[in-house]
DNA sequence: TTTTAGCACTTGATACATTTGAGTGCTAAC
DNA sequence: GTTAGCACTCAAATGTATCAAGTGCTAAAA
């Protein structure tokens, strides 16, 4: 169990090391401290903090620095959320303050919003697709035997792709395909439309178009992509710092991390807490030892739960940064509800 | 004039110095020429071509590298496209080997295949949309008043985009504008339906619309994104170059003209050449002075000319990417004309 | 006139020693 | 339990010597 004097000694080492990003010494720190000790008093909790692994020096004879299990003790115990400040505030209002046709416009926007003011790499998923319903597929011919399939969601996602129409496919039996389709799957979640394409669907086309199996991989891969968990990734070049990065050739795996979703998502998981923050060594990748991921679920009522994310070094300034996560998730859940309320209401 | 002689020097200074990235000396270099002197006198020559302006050293008493004047007299009088390995070749058709519904996803494929190829940033621009005609415009409904526009060009481009359907218009007005649209306008080049939709559409529509604004915006809006030329760009962490870039902060920057297509279209502008190579100060941006950019043109007949591009250091092994670039247009206009013409016969 | 051999000179790189400053741990006194 | 004082450590900066690569120049040879 830590003294009072030890908690306080520890969040201060904190607090300097993430504003300098140097060791702290015994000196600087005492300069910072409320209470009237001596140096060699501090150097005494020092040495008691290491013992405990909270604290850490670079070399013998340096200053110390947070450990991962000092970050950790912090963060669990004593991380006090600041409060937003006036100007990001207003940032967050203005860029937010235009009209959205899609739901992933304003996913992809709180990424860049998240990115530009923390400086550091935004992650947002919007509210969970998997429980978003299907409301409607059709065939749009654009001649040239291209055709573009849309498929809409009633969480406001639109998916569309072109295809080339395969040969054995004639516009009557099309028609009926795409009535089937929406008679039989509307108003069902993807889920199900997925488990059902898999089941009795195939056989309920066949009637009427000898294989189906061309009409479906069309309806199977846009539906694939609108059920697919998309992420908006911003400020990727935030991740170019010397503090975390060493060689040219980590950051190059980096990128092609951030880059491909699909490992984002496993490496991001689901969150267990509203707020939560996982350190380097919490995360499955070796890459990023030295990052630091903060994840920030909001609710949008009936529409499901989105995440926020902020990808930087160890050494973030986390109460500004809880702070801010805390605010914008808000700020975003209501974003989201407005543009579902007003649509349904035009 | 330059002596033959000294043409050789020059020429194996190029290549001597792209091979190793080292400043070139008179002994190295002694040992790759093909002719019996003494170091001594290539080391006069030196002289004489550093005097032209040709080489330079990196400090008083180092061996010498191009200039950019040197590698503009390589360029225009020196250089010889190599022939492309059989390995390189394979890799072209194999990737190329794919169907593809759009021709966006082939000109994106090329500037992927390409950077991967050369360990550069490549860009790839598909033929000119310019000259490109309207095929169709139409409005599809998505429920909860949004509306998806789709513009299809004779180019196989397709645009879309989806709106909230502004008050004032109603289903049946709609359809009369979208018939009044595709009387008119189908057809004519972009141009063309850019000009008339600022002249006589306007009135034509107000006949059937009392305020032709809001669809005119919609449908101006969809025009735009169509007839923006559009550059994809692959490889652009491999701008992380530490022969070009000296800080972290020049990256940032290089990234974001990179990701800014306005800019980028200004800088690459229209080469003259089938190919070209622009060096660093001739190009205009200053962020570029270590850079080399060789532009290619492909012609696909009828659907016009195409552009790709390389973007690397200075110290580009020239006659490897002038060789490779030729085959590869060739390649890529093979597959555009084949786009073409399959998606014709089908 | 051109080429060559030889030599003095310059420079960056490398290795090594020295100094400096920030910081520590420990001890003995308070 | 706290403090002053001191010896000690280490990284970083600075200085010094050496080496290798390469140059320019001169005078002799071709």
């Amino acid at each position: 169990m830590l003294t009072k004097r030890q908690l306080v000694i520890l969040k201060e080492i904190v607090r300097l090391y993430t504003e300098s990003g140097q060791p702290v010494g015994s000196k600087k720190l005492l300069e910072q401290l409320p209470m009237h000790v001596s140096s060699a008093t501090v150097r005494n909790e020092m040495v008691r903090l290491e013992d405990m692994g909270l604290i850490e020096k670079t070399h013998l004879s340096s200053g110390r620095i947070p450990s991962t299990k000092g970050y950790r003790y912090y963060l669990d115990h004593l991380v006090e959320p600041s409060s937003v400040a006036a100007s990001d505030l207003a940032v967050i209002e203005t860029s937010f303050d235009q009209s959205y046709h899609q739901i992933d416009q304003i996913i992809a926007q709180s990424a860049k919003i998240l990115s530009s003011l923390t400086s550091y790499t935004a992650i947002s998923l919007g509210p969970e697709l998997r429980d978003s319903r299907l409301t409607g597929f059709r065939l749009v011919p654009l001649g040239d035997q291209q055709v573009m399939a849309i498929l809409v969601t009633d969480n406001g996602a639109v998916e569309n792709q072109i295809f080339t129409l395969p040969h054995e496919l004639d516009s009557d039996s099309l028609e009926k395909a795409i009535r089937i389709i929406n008679d039989q799957l509307v108003g069902l979640p993807l889920t199900d439309v997925i488990r059902r394409l898999r089941s009795d669907i195939p056989q309920l086309l066949a009637q009427y178009l000898g294989t189906p199996t061309g009409f479906l991989n069309i309806f199977g891969n846009v539906l694939k992509k609108a059920a697919q968990e998309r992420f908006y990734v911003d400020g990727k070049m935030n991740l170019i710092n010397p503090a975390t990065i060493k060689n040219v050739d980590q950051l190059k795996s980096l990128y092609s991390l951030v880059d491909q979703n699909d490992d984002l998502a496993k490496l991001i998981g689901i969150p267990d807490q509203t707020i939560e923050v996982r350190l380097g060594d919490e995360l499955t990748n070796n890459l990023l030892r030295n990052f630091s991921l903060i994840t920030a679920t909001y609710d949008v009522g009936d529409h499901g739960k989105g995440m926020i994310a902020l990808l930087g070094p160890t050494s973030m300034p986390y109460s500004r940064m809880i702070g801010l996560l805390d605010v914008f998730r808000e700020e975003l859940a209501k974003k989201i509800t407005d543009y579902y309320t007003h649509r349904g209401d035009e």
